[in-house]
DNA sequence: TATAACGTTTACGTCAACGTAAACTTTGAA
DNA sequence: TTCAAAGTTTACGTTGACGTAAACGTTATA
């Protein structure tokens, strides 16, 4: 039986244009422990669990979260060697976080409804003033 | 015919009760034009329209915007003596905000996904782990 | 009247999240 | 072989969003 591996790879310029940021940044993100590359020699290689990590991150960012909030969000993913201590506070981390984001979804609906109404305006003051 | 008016106002103490907030940063909202209270005496007196405005500030921080986003966002509110030039552009960063949120939508129900399996994953491990 | 409680301005400090520059190494293609 | 492209480390700079401290004015009430 041969179960061929192809192993998936990434430069740090790969990741760079996919996500379109600069290195600078990617490494800055290791700095703080968000991403740990192995090396080949003294460059970086970066997984696709990595690239996952990676993904997370700037999706965090989009959602406003600090960079330490994405790496305890990313943490939570990988239960790993936690105890049952650490899995309860885990689960309460989790419940936080999760009425955050509802706040969000209230946020942003409010907010949709606004930008709604506000466009609504622009077309009727865009037709009253056919003048001008 | 009589119409009774209660002019309703705020101080800067207030305002930082209600939301939570330090006066340093309600000034610093006005230092950056996203607030314009007028005065008694030396002091500032806010409406109701700036405690709206105010809230909007805030709803913006929760959704990550930058206090410049916030503030052109509100911008959109009050047309205003906007030109149809203007108010075309601003249809437009009405539906780039849009856009935006919908991303915020979408990244949101994502992570909540994802907060259900992580939590998921640690009921499993609680139950599991009867020992230990 | 004095002393809190609240307001003000001015200005330097801080922290996160990178930007930017310098100086260097490694590697593949001409 | 050389030279451009991509990689590296180190370190100081910048921007946004306030914090913090100093020094001062106003008002109410004990």
């Amino acid at each position: 039986m041969h179960s061929s591996t192809v192993t998936v790879e990434y430069s740090i310029s790969d990741l760079c244009k996919e996500f379109d940021i600069t290195t600078r940044t990617i490494r800055h993100y290791e700095d703080l422990g968000l991403l740990s590359p192995s090396r080949r020699g003294q460059s970086r290689v970066y997984t696709p669990s990595d690239r996952t990590r990676l993904r997370l991150i700037l999706r965090g960012k989009r959602l406003g979260l600090s960079l330490e909030d994405s790496r305890q969000i990313i943490d939570m993913y990988e239960p790993g060697k936690t105890n049952i201590n650490q899995l309860n506070t885990l689960i309460d981390a989790i419940r936080v976080q999760r009425t955050k984001l509802n706040q969000q979804l209230d946020d942003i609906s409010k907010l949709l409804k606004d930008l709604n109404d506000a466009e609504a305006n622009c077309v009727i003051a865009l037709k009253t003033n056919g003048q001008n």
